[in-house]
DNA sequence: TGTAACCGATAAATCGATTTTTCGCTGGTG
DNA sequence: CACCAGCGAAAAATCGATTTATCGGTTACA
C-alpha cells in the first residue's frame, strides 16, 4: 500500500535496498527469485518492498537487454471487428508474458507501414506482428528483413522465405463457399475484391472458383476487383449491374466489399435473398441482426493471434530453422442473404420503403 | 542507408561519438538542435548519423526523465468502430508529437481498467486518455489521483473535480432525436440503455426526455435498462413486448442496444419503420447499407479525441487550475428507420424472408 | 597448515542517452 | 602582464535496473 508517497518520485531499487539495509543487487536478485539469498535478508527485501509500494521500471529494466520485453503489432486499421478482436488478443497475449503490446494502424499505406517499423525497431523490440497492408512481400517485410528483426506475418500473407506467417485458410472456406452457393442451385456468381491484397484475394478467388467449375462446369464466374480504395470498386460494381448483369449471387472476398454490395443493392431496391443472394468474407456483429441476416465466413481470430504469437515468441526466444506458413481454417455461417436462384420475386424493383 | 551493419548491434551515440571524433555529449547537442556546436563538429556529426544510419533509442533516452514521451489510452473494448477510431486518431496525435501511444483494452472490467493503470504508471507515462468502463467515479480515477497520474477521461463521463473530460454532449444529441421523434408524431417511445455507464446514460436519458415532453407533455416514455450486460437487457426488451407492449418508436442509448433491438424486432418480423422506428446513439459504417438505414446519433470521434489530446498535453507540460468539462457536439442522421407511426402496415407479421 | 572451493553479498560496470560540471583556450581589458 | 569572460567541447554524473567481478569469511581437503 502506498502512503504519503504520493506525488513523490517513486521508489526506486536503491530506496528499497537502503531500507532493506542490502544492496540493490541483493534486491534485484530477490525480484528475480535468485536462491543465493540469505532468507532473512529476502524476506528484509520483501518488506520493503511492501512498504514502499516499489514495483519494478520496465523501462529501466529493459535498458540492458538487447531485446525489450516489448511487442509491436501493425494493423491495417483498427476500426473493423476483426482488427479490434486482434490487437485485443494479441494485447492480452502478450501482457501474459510479460509483455508489453504496442499497436499502431498503418491505415492502409504501406509507407506508414514502414514507419511505424522504423520506430517500432527504435525501441528495439522483441518481436513484431505485423498484418500487412498489402501482403508479405511490400516493403516493410524487405525492412524487418534488411534489419533482423524478428516477426510474424498475419492475415493479408500466404508465406514467406524468410518470417512465418498464419493467416485464415481463405482457398478452403471459399471453396466451401462455393459448395453453399453451387448447391444452391446458383450457375453465375460474381465475385468482387481488391487487388491490393495480391496473394489472399487470389487464394479465395482460386479457392472459390475451382470448387465452384468442379461442381458445375458450365458455371458462369465474373470478377470484378479494383486495384487500390474501395470507391473504384464501387463504380464498376455500379457499371457492371448498369450494364445488365443479373449475377444470382455475390460472393465478396472482403468486408468492405461486402458493404459495398448491400449499398448497391440499395440503390437498386434489389432485396437478398429474393433479387440476390449474397456472401462476404469477414463477419461482423451486425449481420446476424439485419433483415435479412448476411452470410459471412468467420475468421478464426483468436486461433490466428495466439499461434502468431506462439510462433513469435519461440523466434525470440531463438528458435531457428525455416519459417512455417500457418492456415487456420474458417466457418462459414450460411444465413438469410443466401437462398436459391428464381425463389423469390427477383422482379428488380420490390421496394417496402 | 544502412550498410553491412545489418543484424549487427544498432550503433549507438558513442560510436556515432567516435566516427566523428567527438564525444558523445556533442552529437547529443547536435541531435537536439543546440547551436553551441562549431557547424565543423555538427557536419561530422551528421555525416556519421548519417553513415551508421543511427537513430535515438527512445528508451534511453527517456530513461533520465520523470515523465517519460509515452502515452497511455485505456479503452472499454476495440471492436466497436468508436473505439477503433479513437485508437487510430489519439495514436496519430500522440505521434505527432514526438510520443509514443500504449493502447490496452479493459475489456469492460474496471478490475482490469486498474491493473493496466497501474502498470502504466510502472511505466512512467506521461500522462493517460481514460475512457472508463463505467463513469468519471470508478477506482481507475481513483488510482491516478493517488498515484499523481495526469490524465483525462472520456466518453462515458460528464465532468470531475480532478481530471479534464472530454464526451460527446449527449443531452443535446438525445434532445435532437427527441424533436424528430416526436415531429414524425410519436406519442409512445421506448428508451433502451445500460445502467453501467450511470452519469452518460442518464444524460441522454434525461435530455431526451425532457425535450420530448416539453413538446408533448402527455408523451408517454417508457425505459428499460439492465445494470450489467446486455443479455439481460435483450430478455427485459423480449418480456416487455412479450407483454403486449407496443411503443412506435426505440431509441437506444447505446450501439450495443441497437443491435439487441434489431434482433428483437427480427426475431418478432417487425419492419422499420413500418412496424416501428428506431434510433440509436452511434454510428457504424453498415448502418447506412442495411435496409432499412439505421438512423444513428454520430459522435465527433476526431474532434473528442483532439481535444482529449490538447487538454492531456497541456497538463502534462505543467498547465494547473480546475479541470475543464468539455461536451463536443453530435450530429443526428435521420435515416429510413424512422418514420411517422401509423404510416406502414403495422401488422406485426410480414415477413419478406 | 596452506590452499581451494564456496557462500552470500557488495561494489562496479553496463545499457544509451541527457545534463551538469569542469576544463582548456582565446581574446579583451585594466 | 595578470585576470576575467566567454566559448566550445570533453568529462562525469545521472536515470533505474541487471549482471559481472570482487571480496571477506568459512569450511573442506590435501
Amino acid at each position: 500500500m502506498a502512503q504519503r508517497e504520493v506525488q513523490q518520485r517513486r521508489a526506486s531499487i536503491h530506496d528499497v535496498a537502503s531500507h532493506a539495509g542490502v544492496s540493490a543487487a541483493t534486491v534485484s536478485k530477490v525480484l528475480a527469485g535468485v536462491t543465493t539469498v540469505k532468507p532473512e535478508n529476502a524476506r528484509r527485501v520483501l518488506d520493503a518492498v511492501e512498504r514502499l509500494g516499489y514495483r519494478v521500471d520496465p523501462l529501466a529494466s529493459d535498458m540492458r537487454r538487447a531485446k525489450r520485453r516489448i511487442i509491436g503489432a501493425i494493423m491495417p486499421e483498427f476500426e473493423s471487428e476483426f482488427f479490434g478482436q486482434m490487437v485485443t488478443e494479441l494485447e492480452g497475449l502478450a501482457e501474459q508474458r510479460g509483455y508489453t503490446l504496442v499497436a499502431a494502424s498503418s491505415r492502409e499505406s504501406e509507407a506508414r507501414e514502414t514507419e511505424i517499423l522504423a520506430r517500432m525497431h527504435d525501441w528495439r523490440v522483441a518481436g513484431v506482428v505485423l498484418a500487412p497492408v498489402r501482403n508479405e512481400h511490400g516493403p516493410a517485410a524487405d525492412f524487418m528483413k534488411a534489419n533482423g528483426m524478428t516477426g510474424v506475418l498475419i492475415d493479408r500473407v500466404l508465406s514467406d522465405d524468410a518470417f512465418d506467417t498464419v493467416s485464415a485458410d481463405s482457398a478452403a472456406a471459399s471453396a466451401e463457399v462455393a459448395r453453399m452457393l453451387v448447391g444452391k442451385g446458383h450457375s453465375h456468381i460474381l465475385v468482387i475484391g481488391l487487388a491490393e491484397q495480391a496473394a489472399t484475394v487470389r487464394a479465395r478467388l482460386e479457392g472459390f472458383r475451382s470448387q465452384a467449375l468442379a461442381l458445375n462446369p458450365s458455371m458462369r464466374i465474373d470478377v470484378i476487383t479494383s486495384e487500390v480504395s474501395v470507391e473504384p470498386l464501387r463504380s464498376s460494381l455500379r457499371d457492371y449491374f448498369g450494364q445488365g448483369e443479373r449475377p444470382t449471387a455475390v460472393y465478396s472476398l472482403l468486408l468492405k466489399g461486402t458493404l459495398v454490395a448491400l449499398s448497391e443493392f440499395r440503390r437498386r431496391g434489389w432485396h437478398c435473398p429474393d433479387d440476390i443472394s449474397l456472401v462476404g468474407f469477414d463477419d461482423a456483429e451486425w449481420m446476424q441482426v439485419t433483415w435479412p441476416a448476411i452470410a459471412a465466413v468467420v475468421q478464426p481470430v483468436r486461433r490466428i493471434a495466439s499461434e502468431a504469437m506462439n510462433l513469435l515468441f519461440r523466434r525470440v526466444e531463438g528458435a531457428m530453422g525455416p519459417p512455417t506458413a500457418r492456415l487456420e481454417s474458417c466457418q462459414v455461417l450460411e444465413r438469410e442473404s443466401v437462398g436459391s436462384p428464381g425463389s423469390g420475386p427477383h422482379s428488380g424493383g420490390g421496394d417496402r420503403q
